[in-house]
DNA sequence: TGGAGGGTTGATGTATACAATGCGCTGCAT
DNA sequence: ATGCAGCGCATTGTATACATCAACCCTCCA
Protein backbone atom coordinates (compact mmCIF):
# COMPACT_ATOMS: atom_id res chain seq x y z
CA UNK A 1 0.00 0.00 0.00
CA UNK A 2 1.68 3.00 -1.58
CA UNK A 3 0.38 6.24 0.08
CA UNK A 4 0.78 9.58 -2.20
CA UNK A 5 0.24 12.96 -1.17
CA UNK A 6 0.58 15.87 -3.84
CA UNK A 7 1.41 18.53 -1.21
CA UNK A 8 4.82 20.15 -1.52
CA UNK A 9 6.17 20.37 2.05
CA UNK A 10 9.31 18.58 3.44
CA UNK A 11 9.19 14.50 3.39
CA UNK A 12 9.79 14.39 7.16
CA UNK A 13 6.48 16.11 7.49
CA UNK A 14 4.76 13.96 4.27
CA UNK A 15 6.20 11.24 6.18
CA UNK A 16 4.35 11.93 9.57
CA UNK A 17 1.02 12.57 7.95
CA UNK A 18 1.25 9.75 6.09
CA UNK A 19 2.69 7.34 8.78
CA UNK A 20 -0.25 8.61 11.23
CA UNK A 21 -3.40 7.75 8.34
CA UNK A 22 -1.67 4.31 7.61
CA UNK A 23 -1.31 3.32 11.12
CA UNK A 24 -5.04 4.59 12.16
CA UNK A 25 -5.83 2.87 8.66
CA UNK A 26 -4.71 -0.33 10.65
CA UNK A 27 -2.10 -1.09 7.55
CA UNK A 28 0.58 -1.72 10.16
CA UNK A 29 0.06 -4.93 12.60
CA UNK A 30 0.12 -3.42 16.15
CA UNK A 31 2.20 -4.45 18.53
CA UNK A 32 5.63 -5.69 15.87
CA UNK A 33 8.42 -3.89 15.43
CA UNK A 34 8.03 -1.44 12.35
CA UNK A 35 11.54 -2.24 10.43
CA UNK A 36 12.74 1.03 8.36
CA UNK A 37 13.40 -0.29 5.53
CA UNK A 38 9.70 -1.37 4.96
CA UNK A 39 8.49 2.60 5.24
CA UNK A 40 11.38 2.85 3.09
CA UNK A 41 9.57 0.87 0.10
CA UNK A 42 6.10 1.83 1.43
CA UNK A 43 6.57 5.61 1.43
CA UNK A 44 9.37 6.34 -1.16
CA UNK A 45 11.89 7.90 0.81
CA UNK A 46 15.46 7.81 2.98
CA UNK A 47 15.20 6.45 6.66
CA UNK A 48 16.16 10.35 6.99
CA UNK A 49 12.91 11.91 7.53
CA UNK A 50 11.03 8.34 8.15
CA UNK A 51 13.09 8.35 11.01
CA UNK A 52 12.04 12.01 12.01
CA UNK A 53 8.08 11.17 11.60
CA UNK A 54 9.08 8.11 13.74
CA UNK A 55 10.48 10.47 16.75
CA UNK A 56 7.45 12.89 16.48
CA UNK A 57 5.00 10.11 16.22
CA UNK A 58 6.36 8.63 18.73
CA UNK A 59 6.02 11.37 21.39
CA UNK A 60 2.55 11.89 20.18
CA UNK A 61 1.81 9.17 21.21
CA UNK A 62 0.77 6.59 18.59
CA UNK A 63 4.12 4.67 18.35
CA UNK A 64 5.68 2.98 21.43
CA UNK A 65 9.57 2.57 21.73
CA UNK A 66 10.86 -0.94 22.09
CA UNK A 67 13.70 -1.57 24.39
CA UNK A 68 16.34 -2.53 22.19
CA UNK A 69 15.23 -0.03 19.69
CA UNK A 70 12.98 0.49 16.98
CA UNK A 71 9.13 1.71 17.14
CA UNK A 72 6.18 -0.31 16.99
CA UNK A 73 2.21 0.80 16.79
CA UNK A 74 0.66 1.06 20.14
CA UNK A 75 -2.44 -0.06 21.58
CA UNK A 76 -5.05 1.05 23.73
CA UNK A 77 -7.02 -0.66 26.15
CA UNK A 78 -10.06 0.36 26.95
CA UNK A 79 -9.53 2.09 30.31
CA UNK A 80 -6.64 3.75 28.66
CA UNK A 81 -9.16 5.21 25.94
CA UNK A 82 -11.53 6.11 28.44
CA UNK A 83 -8.63 7.97 30.74
CA UNK A 84 -8.10 9.93 27.64
CA UNK A 85 -11.05 11.33 27.23
CA UNK A 86 -11.35 12.08 30.64
CA UNK A 87 -8.33 13.90 30.16
CA UNK A 88 -9.30 16.01 27.49
CA UNK A 89 -12.92 16.70 28.98
CA UNK A 90 -10.54 18.19 32.32
CA UNK A 91 -8.59 19.69 29.82
CA UNK A 92 -11.13 21.28 28.10
CA UNK A 93 -13.14 22.64 31.15
CA UNK A 94 -9.80 24.48 32.24
CA UNK A 95 -9.79 26.07 28.83
CA UNK A 96 -13.55 26.91 29.05
CA UNK A 97 -13.11 27.93 32.90
CA UNK A 98 -10.28 30.57 32.17
CA UNK A 99 -12.63 31.92 28.99
CA UNK A 100 -14.86 32.45 31.76
CA UNK A 101 -12.85 33.88 34.08
CA UNK A 102 -10.48 36.03 31.69
CA UNK A 103 -12.76 37.17 28.79
CA UNK A 104 -12.95 36.50 25.76
CA UNK A 105 -11.93 38.66 22.37
CA UNK A 106 -15.61 39.75 21.11
CA UNK A 107 -14.08 38.06 17.43
CA UNK A 108 -13.04 34.83 18.66
CA UNK A 109 -16.80 34.96 20.57
CA UNK A 110 -18.36 35.34 17.28
CA UNK A 111 -16.65 32.55 15.26
CA UNK A 112 -17.57 30.77 18.15
CA UNK A 113 -21.23 31.72 17.84
CA UNK A 114 -21.45 31.25 14.27
CA UNK A 115 -19.63 28.04 13.87
CA UNK A 116 -22.73 27.06 16.88
CA UNK A 117 -24.76 28.33 14.03
CA UNK A 118 -23.34 26.74 11.49
CA UNK A 119 -24.26 23.31 13.45
CA UNK A 120 -27.57 24.77 13.85
CA UNK A 121 -28.18 24.97 10.51
CA UNK A 122 -26.58 21.22 9.47
CA UNK A 123 -28.58 19.64 12.25
CA UNK A 124 -31.95 20.82 10.98
CA UNK A 125 -31.05 20.04 7.52
CA UNK A 126 -33.94 17.11 6.73
CA UNK A 127 -31.49 13.99 6.42
CA UNK A 128 -28.01 13.38 8.13
CA UNK A 129 -26.34 12.38 5.05
CA UNK A 130 -22.62 11.44 4.80
CA UNK A 131 -21.97 15.17 3.61
CA UNK A 132 -23.78 16.37 6.52
CA UNK A 133 -22.17 14.42 8.73
CA UNK A 134 -18.46 15.12 7.90
CA UNK A 135 -19.72 18.49 8.14
CA UNK A 136 -20.96 17.95 11.46
CA UNK A 137 -17.87 17.04 12.15
CA UNK A 138 -15.59 19.34 10.74
CA UNK A 139 -17.34 22.00 12.71
CA UNK A 140 -17.28 20.23 16.25
CA UNK A 141 -13.83 20.13 15.84
CA UNK A 142 -13.67 23.71 15.08
CA UNK A 143 -15.85 24.32 17.57
CA UNK A 144 -13.10 22.49 20.36
CA UNK A 145 -10.27 24.21 18.69
CA UNK A 146 -12.18 27.55 19.36
CA UNK A 147 -12.43 26.79 22.90
CA UNK A 148 -8.72 27.07 23.34
CA UNK A 149 -8.32 30.04 21.78
CA UNK A 150 -11.37 31.52 23.64
CA UNK A 151 -8.90 30.65 26.87
CA UNK A 152 -6.62 33.13 25.11
CA UNK A 153 -3.65 31.02 26.75
CA UNK A 154 -0.92 29.63 23.89
CA UNK A 155 -0.35 26.83 26.40
CA UNK A 156 -3.80 25.55 26.59
CA UNK A 157 -4.09 25.67 22.76
CA UNK A 158 -1.13 23.58 22.38
CA UNK A 159 -2.34 21.33 25.34
CA UNK A 160 -5.64 20.63 23.97
CA UNK A 161 -4.14 19.74 20.43
CA UNK A 162 -1.96 17.24 21.97
CA UNK A 163 -4.22 15.58 23.81
CA UNK A 164 -6.98 15.26 21.26
CA UNK A 165 -4.29 13.83 18.94
CA UNK A 166 -5.40 10.89 20.03
CA UNK A 167 -7.65 9.97 17.37
CA UNK A 168 -10.00 8.25 20.02
CA UNK A 169 -9.92 11.20 22.25
CA UNK A 170 -10.91 13.63 19.86
CA UNK A 171 -13.69 15.47 20.36
CA UNK A 172 -15.21 13.88 16.84
CA UNK A 173 -13.68 10.97 17.23
CA UNK A 174 -16.82 8.90 18.22
CA UNK A 175 -19.57 11.00 16.31
CA UNK A 176 -19.88 8.55 13.94
CA UNK A 177 -20.41 5.50 16.31
CA UNK A 178 -24.28 5.90 16.30
CA UNK A 179 -25.03 8.32 13.29
CA UNK A 180 -26.63 5.81 11.31
CA UNK A 181 -29.01 4.82 14.62
CA UNK A 182 -31.89 6.12 15.66
CA UNK A 183 -30.73 8.19 18.18
CA UNK A 184 -28.06 9.64 16.83
CA UNK A 185 -29.61 13.10 16.16
CA UNK A 186 -30.81 13.03 19.47
CA UNK A 187 -27.02 13.01 20.66
CA UNK A 188 -26.09 15.64 18.81
CA UNK A 189 -28.54 17.85 19.56
CA UNK A 190 -27.88 16.73 23.00
CA UNK A 191 -23.99 17.80 22.28
CA UNK A 192 -25.12 21.23 20.74
CA UNK A 193 -27.21 22.04 23.82
CA UNK A 194 -24.21 21.63 25.88
CA UNK A 195 -22.30 23.42 23.47
CA UNK A 196 -24.45 26.64 23.42
CA UNK A 197 -24.63 26.46 27.10
CA UNK A 198 -20.98 26.29 27.82
CA UNK A 199 -21.07 29.46 25.60
CA UNK A 200 -23.90 31.07 27.68
CA UNK A 201 -21.77 30.15 30.49
CA UNK A 202 -18.16 31.15 29.32
CA UNK A 203 -20.43 34.93 28.47
CA UNK A 204 -21.72 35.40 31.92
CA UNK A 205 -18.36 34.61 33.07
CA UNK A 206 -19.59 31.85 35.11
CA UNK A 207 -16.65 29.82 35.20
CA UNK A 208 -16.95 27.38 37.48
CA UNK A 209 -20.28 26.11 35.34
CA UNK A 210 -18.40 26.43 31.89
CA UNK A 211 -16.32 23.98 33.73
CA UNK A 212 -18.30 21.51 34.54
CA UNK A 213 -20.14 21.74 31.60
CA UNK A 214 -17.64 20.77 29.09
CA UNK A 215 -16.81 17.82 31.35
CA UNK A 216 -20.07 16.45 31.45
CA UNK A 217 -20.13 17.19 27.40
CA UNK A 218 -16.79 14.66 27.26
CA UNK A 219 -18.95 12.05 29.63
CA UNK A 220 -21.28 11.40 25.48
CA UNK A 221 -17.35 10.52 24.15
CA UNK A 222 -17.64 7.83 27.31
CA UNK A 223 -20.75 6.83 26.10
CA UNK A 224 -19.74 6.78 22.48
CA UNK A 225 -17.00 4.97 23.01
CA UNK A 226 -18.62 2.10 24.81
CA UNK A 227 -21.02 1.49 22.22
CA UNK A 228 -18.62 1.34 19.78
CA UNK A 229 -16.50 -1.46 21.90
CA UNK A 230 -19.86 -3.30 22.23
CA UNK A 231 -20.21 -3.26 18.28
CA UNK A 232 -16.91 -2.53 16.56
CA UNK A 233 -18.27 -3.93 13.41
CA UNK A 234 -20.34 -0.78 12.86
CA UNK A 235 -17.71 1.72 13.34
CA UNK A 236 -15.88 3.42 10.74
CA UNK A 237 -13.44 5.45 13.42
CA UNK A 238 -9.90 5.25 12.28
CA UNK A 239 -7.65 3.60 14.79
CA UNK A 240 -10.72 1.80 16.47
CA UNK A 241 -8.71 -1.28 16.03
CA UNK A 242 -5.50 -0.52 18.26
CA UNK A 243 -7.91 -0.73 21.41
CA UNK A 244 -7.69 -4.07 23.06
CA UNK A 245 -10.90 -5.20 24.99
CA UNK A 246 -8.98 -6.41 27.74
CA UNK A 247 -6.19 -4.52 29.87
CA UNK B 1 31.34 24.97 27.16
CA UNK B 2 31.91 21.20 25.95
CA UNK B 3 29.51 19.09 28.48
CA UNK B 4 30.36 15.42 29.29
CA UNK B 5 28.51 12.76 30.83
CA UNK B 6 29.76 9.25 31.66
CA UNK B 7 26.48 7.49 30.89
CA UNK B 8 26.89 4.88 28.26
CA UNK B 9 23.88 5.44 26.13
CA UNK B 10 22.82 6.22 22.93
CA UNK B 11 23.84 9.41 21.24
CA UNK B 12 20.68 10.94 20.59
CA UNK B 13 19.50 10.44 24.17
CA UNK B 14 22.74 12.26 25.73
CA UNK B 15 22.54 14.61 23.32
CA UNK B 16 19.10 15.52 24.94
CA UNK B 17 19.91 15.34 28.45
CA UNK B 18 22.93 17.56 27.51
CA UNK B 19 21.13 19.63 25.63
CA UNK B 20 18.17 20.65 27.83
CA UNK B 21 20.43 21.12 30.47
CA UNK B 22 22.39 23.48 28.31
CA UNK B 23 19.39 25.43 27.45
CA UNK B 24 17.98 25.36 31.50
CA UNK B 25 21.36 26.77 32.52
CA UNK B 26 21.23 29.73 30.05
CA UNK B 27 24.06 27.99 27.71
CA UNK B 28 22.09 29.32 24.19
CA UNK B 29 20.82 32.44 22.95
CA UNK B 30 16.96 32.48 23.79
CA UNK B 31 15.65 33.45 20.42
CA UNK B 32 18.25 33.22 18.00
CA UNK B 33 18.84 29.97 15.32
CA UNK B 34 20.66 27.67 16.61
CA UNK B 35 23.12 26.07 14.58
CA UNK B 36 23.44 22.75 14.15
CA UNK B 37 27.28 22.46 13.63
CA UNK B 38 27.59 24.39 16.93
CA UNK B 39 26.28 22.07 18.55
CA UNK B 40 28.13 19.49 16.97
CA UNK B 41 31.27 21.04 18.26
CA UNK B 42 29.99 21.79 21.44
CA UNK B 43 28.44 17.83 22.09
CA UNK B 44 31.29 16.53 20.08
CA UNK B 45 28.90 14.28 18.17
CA UNK B 46 27.32 14.11 14.18
CA UNK B 47 24.44 15.97 13.30
CA UNK B 48 22.40 12.75 13.52
CA UNK B 49 21.87 12.13 17.26
CA UNK B 50 21.84 16.11 17.97
CA UNK B 51 19.13 16.86 15.29
CA UNK B 52 16.66 14.08 17.00
CA UNK B 53 17.13 15.61 20.00
CA UNK B 54 16.13 18.57 19.00
CA UNK B 55 13.34 17.34 17.19
CA UNK B 56 12.48 15.84 20.90
CA UNK B 57 13.33 18.96 22.53
CA UNK B 58 10.59 21.08 20.23
CA UNK B 59 7.75 18.53 20.95
CA UNK B 60 8.72 18.96 24.53
CA UNK B 61 8.47 22.38 24.05
CA UNK B 62 11.79 24.01 24.90
CA UNK B 63 12.76 24.53 21.53
CA UNK B 64 10.29 26.06 18.84
CA UNK B 65 10.59 25.27 14.79
CA UNK B 66 11.46 28.37 13.23
CA UNK B 67 9.78 28.98 9.61
CA UNK B 68 12.48 27.99 7.26
CA UNK B 69 14.06 25.37 9.39
CA UNK B 70 15.91 25.38 12.01
CA UNK B 71 14.91 25.18 15.62
CA UNK B 72 15.20 28.59 18.49
CA UNK B 73 15.25 28.35 22.08
CA UNK B 74 11.60 29.19 23.45
CA UNK B 75 10.85 32.16 25.75
CA UNK B 76 7.69 32.40 27.72
CA UNK B 77 5.70 34.91 29.25
CA UNK B 78 4.96 35.04 32.91
CA UNK B 79 1.26 34.28 31.70
CA UNK B 80 2.40 31.23 30.01
CA UNK B 81 3.53 29.72 32.62
CA UNK B 82 1.48 30.66 35.15
CA UNK B 83 -0.77 28.71 32.81
CA UNK B 84 1.15 26.24 32.67
CA UNK B 85 1.31 25.64 36.46
CA UNK B 86 -2.48 25.79 36.47
CA UNK B 87 -2.44 23.11 33.70
CA UNK B 88 -0.58 21.02 36.08
CA UNK B 89 -2.51 21.63 38.97
CA UNK B 90 -5.53 20.26 37.06
CA UNK B 91 -4.10 17.17 35.51
CA UNK B 92 -2.65 16.68 39.33
CA UNK B 93 -6.42 17.03 40.87
CA UNK B 94 -7.75 14.59 38.18
CA UNK B 95 -5.11 12.23 38.84
CA UNK B 96 -5.70 12.46 42.57
CA UNK B 97 -10.06 12.64 41.97
CA UNK B 98 -9.14 9.48 39.79
CA UNK B 99 -6.90 7.48 42.86
CA UNK B 100 -9.39 8.70 45.34
CA UNK B 101 -12.83 7.40 43.02
CA UNK B 102 -10.92 4.11 41.85
CA UNK B 103 -8.69 3.21 45.21
CA UNK B 104 -5.47 2.80 45.23
CA UNK B 105 -3.34 -0.46 45.45
CA UNK B 106 -2.38 -0.49 48.71
CA UNK B 107 1.87 -0.81 47.69
CA UNK B 108 1.20 2.21 46.00
CA UNK B 109 -0.69 4.30 48.85
CA UNK B 110 2.23 2.85 51.55
CA UNK B 111 5.23 4.59 49.17
CA UNK B 112 3.03 7.38 49.38
CA UNK B 113 2.75 7.85 53.27
CA UNK B 114 6.69 6.91 53.45
CA UNK B 115 7.52 9.68 51.07
CA UNK B 116 5.27 11.77 53.02
CA UNK B 117 7.31 10.28 56.16
CA UNK B 118 10.52 11.34 55.05
CA UNK B 119 9.52 14.99 53.74
CA UNK B 120 8.37 15.41 57.72
CA UNK B 121 11.68 14.55 58.76
CA UNK B 122 13.74 16.44 56.55
CA UNK B 123 11.26 19.62 57.80
CA UNK B 124 11.77 18.53 61.00
CA UNK B 125 15.29 18.62 61.05
CA UNK B 126 17.01 21.67 62.63
CA UNK B 127 18.24 23.66 59.76
CA UNK B 128 17.23 23.64 56.01
CA UNK B 129 20.95 23.18 54.35
CA UNK B 130 21.54 22.95 51.21
CA UNK B 131 21.62 18.89 51.35
CA UNK B 132 17.84 19.05 53.12
CA UNK B 133 17.03 21.58 50.29
CA UNK B 134 17.55 19.31 47.24
CA UNK B 135 16.23 16.19 49.81
CA UNK B 136 13.10 18.15 49.65
CA UNK B 137 13.13 18.48 46.16
CA UNK B 138 13.82 15.09 45.35
CA UNK B 139 10.78 13.80 47.88
CA UNK B 140 8.54 16.32 46.78
CA UNK B 141 8.87 15.40 42.96
CA UNK B 142 8.63 11.69 43.91
CA UNK B 143 5.56 12.39 45.77
CA UNK B 144 3.98 14.20 42.20
CA UNK B 145 5.21 11.25 40.62
CA UNK B 146 3.39 9.04 42.77
CA UNK B 147 0.42 11.11 42.75
CA UNK B 148 0.27 9.90 39.09
CA UNK B 149 0.83 6.06 40.27
CA UNK B 150 -2.12 6.51 42.10
CA UNK B 151 -4.47 7.46 39.72
CA UNK B 152 -3.39 4.08 38.21
CA UNK B 153 -3.34 5.68 34.75
CA UNK B 154 -1.17 5.09 32.20
CA UNK B 155 -2.75 7.86 30.25
CA UNK B 156 -2.15 10.35 33.48
CA UNK B 157 1.34 9.51 34.28
CA UNK B 158 2.74 9.95 31.05
CA UNK B 159 0.46 13.53 31.01
CA UNK B 160 1.82 14.61 34.18
CA UNK B 161 5.62 13.57 33.60
CA UNK B 162 4.41 15.61 29.93
CA UNK B 163 3.65 18.60 32.05
CA UNK B 164 6.17 18.72 34.60
CA UNK B 165 8.71 18.51 32.40
CA UNK B 166 8.37 22.20 31.30
CA UNK B 167 10.66 23.30 34.47
CA UNK B 168 8.98 26.34 35.79
CA UNK B 169 5.71 24.37 35.78
CA UNK B 170 7.35 21.34 37.73
CA UNK B 171 6.39 20.68 41.03
CA UNK B 172 9.90 21.59 42.53
CA UNK B 173 10.43 24.22 39.96
CA UNK B 174 10.30 27.25 42.23
CA UNK B 175 10.57 25.79 45.90
CA UNK B 176 13.74 26.87 46.09
CA UNK B 177 13.05 30.90 45.31
CA UNK B 178 12.23 31.36 49.27
CA UNK B 179 14.31 28.67 50.72
CA UNK B 180 16.37 31.35 52.61
CA UNK B 181 14.00 33.36 53.46
CA UNK B 182 12.23 33.32 56.84
CA UNK B 183 9.20 32.19 55.64
CA UNK B 184 10.42 29.27 53.42
CA UNK B 185 9.75 26.67 55.88
CA UNK B 186 6.06 27.81 56.51
CA UNK B 187 5.57 27.27 53.22
CA UNK B 188 7.30 24.34 53.00
CA UNK B 189 5.30 23.38 56.00
CA UNK B 190 1.80 24.05 54.72
CA UNK B 191 2.69 22.25 51.54
CA UNK B 192 3.71 19.14 53.54
CA UNK B 193 0.43 19.89 55.15
CA UNK B 194 -1.93 19.77 51.42
CA UNK B 195 0.39 16.69 50.72
CA UNK B 196 -1.08 14.57 53.81
CA UNK B 197 -4.85 16.41 53.50
CA UNK B 198 -4.70 15.24 49.51
CA UNK B 199 -3.63 11.61 50.90
CA UNK B 200 -6.45 11.53 53.35
CA UNK B 201 -9.07 12.89 51.23
CA UNK B 202 -8.12 9.82 48.58
CA UNK B 203 -7.91 7.33 50.99
CA UNK B 204 -11.39 8.36 52.73
CA UNK B 205 -12.64 8.14 48.76
CA UNK B 206 -12.88 12.10 48.43
CA UNK B 207 -12.37 12.76 44.55
CA UNK B 208 -13.92 16.13 44.69
CA UNK B 209 -12.16 17.25 47.89
CA UNK B 210 -8.72 15.54 46.89
CA UNK B 211 -8.86 17.18 43.59
CA UNK B 212 -9.79 20.42 44.73
CA UNK B 213 -6.69 20.10 47.07
CA UNK B 214 -4.34 19.57 44.53
CA UNK B 215 -5.06 22.23 42.72
CA UNK B 216 -5.34 24.47 45.40
CA UNK B 217 -1.50 23.16 46.35
CA UNK B 218 -0.29 24.43 42.80
CA UNK B 219 -1.22 27.97 44.16
CA UNK B 220 1.76 27.70 45.94
CA UNK B 221 4.09 27.09 42.88
CA UNK B 222 1.83 30.43 41.30
CA UNK B 223 2.71 32.22 44.63
CA UNK B 224 6.59 31.47 44.32
CA UNK B 225 6.76 32.54 40.69
CA UNK B 226 5.74 35.80 41.21
CA UNK B 227 8.03 36.25 43.74
CA UNK B 228 10.85 34.94 41.63
CA UNK B 229 9.66 37.39 38.83
CA UNK B 230 9.38 39.87 41.10
CA UNK B 231 13.46 38.97 42.83
CA UNK B 232 15.01 37.13 39.94
CA UNK B 233 18.50 37.96 41.29
CA UNK B 234 17.33 35.60 44.27
CA UNK B 235 16.74 32.58 42.11
CA UNK B 236 18.66 29.94 41.71
CA UNK B 237 15.75 28.07 39.36
CA UNK B 238 17.03 26.15 36.36
CA UNK B 239 15.43 28.15 33.39
CA UNK B 240 14.03 31.16 34.80
CA UNK B 241 15.93 33.11 32.30
CA UNK B 242 13.99 31.95 29.96
CA UNK B 243 10.60 33.83 31.02
CA UNK B 244 9.95 37.18 29.63
CA UNK B 245 8.60 39.79 32.04
CA UNK B 246 6.51 41.21 29.43
CA UNK B 247 3.62 39.35 27.06
C1' DT C 1 19.81 -35.66 22.53
C1' DG C 2 20.25 -31.35 24.78
C1' DG C 3 22.73 -27.40 25.80
C1' DA C 4 26.14 -24.03 25.09
C1' DG C 5 28.88 -21.23 22.29
C1' DG C 6 30.05 -18.82 18.33
C1' DG C 7 29.03 -16.99 13.99
C1' DT C 8 26.06 -14.93 10.83
C1' DT C 9 22.44 -11.88 9.72
C1' DG C 10 19.50 -8.46 10.01
C1' DA C 11 18.09 -4.60 12.29
C1' DT C 12 18.82 0.13 14.31
C1' DG C 13 22.16 3.93 15.48
C1' DT C 14 25.63 7.03 13.65
C1' DA C 15 28.52 9.59 10.49
C1' DT C 16 29.13 11.89 6.37
C1' DA C 17 28.44 13.27 1.68
C1' DC C 18 25.20 15.61 -1.30
C1' DA C 19 21.14 18.67 -2.58
C1' DA C 20 18.38 22.47 -2.16
C1' DT C 21 17.01 26.64 -0.38
C1' DG C 22 17.09 31.07 1.86
C1' DC C 23 19.77 35.12 3.03
C1' DG C 24 23.11 38.55 2.54
C1' DC C 25 26.42 40.96 0.09
C1' DT C 26 28.19 43.21 -3.72
C1' DG C 27 28.10 45.60 -7.87
C1' DC C 28 25.97 47.98 -11.38
C1' DA C 29 22.63 50.96 -13.29
C1' DT C 30 19.58 54.70 -12.85
C1' DA D 1 22.95 57.74 -3.49
C1' DT D 2 19.73 54.27 -3.71
C1' DG D 3 17.45 50.32 -5.38
C1' DC D 4 17.40 46.11 -7.70
C1' DA D 5 19.40 42.04 -9.48
C1' DG D 6 22.42 38.30 -9.39
C1' DC D 7 25.65 35.54 -7.33
C1' DG D 8 27.88 33.17 -3.38
C1' DC D 9 27.78 31.37 1.13
C1' DA D 10 25.95 29.22 4.94
C1' DT D 11 22.57 26.26 6.87
C1' DT D 12 19.16 22.91 6.87
C1' DG D 13 17.00 18.74 4.61
C1' DT D 14 17.94 14.29 2.50
C1' DA D 15 20.32 10.18 1.01
C1' DT D 16 23.52 6.69 1.76
C1' DA D 17 27.44 4.31 3.56
C1' DC D 18 29.30 2.47 7.79
C1' DA D 19 29.31 0.72 12.74
C1' DT D 20 27.28 -1.61 16.27
C1' DC D 21 24.41 -4.54 18.65
C1' DA D 22 21.06 -8.17 19.53
C1' DA D 23 18.70 -12.26 18.17
C1' DC D 24 18.58 -16.48 16.02
C1' DC D 25 20.37 -20.52 14.13
C1' DC D 26 23.61 -23.91 13.38
C1' DT D 27 27.16 -26.71 14.88
C1' DC D 28 29.83 -29.15 18.05
C1' DC D 29 30.68 -31.23 22.30
C1' DA D 30 29.25 -33.59 26.45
Amino acid sequence: MVVTLEESSSQAVKAQLQLRELILAGGLPAGARIAELTLVDLLGMSRTPIRAALIRLEQEGLLEALPHGGYAVRTFSEGEVADAIELRGTVEGLAARLAAERGVASKVMQQAQSCLDEIDAVLHEAALSDETFSAYVQLNQQFHTLLGAMSGSRVLVREIERVASQPFASPSGFVGVQFNSPQSRDMLILAQHQHREVLTAITLREGSRAESLMREHSRLAQTNLKAAIRSPQAVAVPGVQLIRKSG
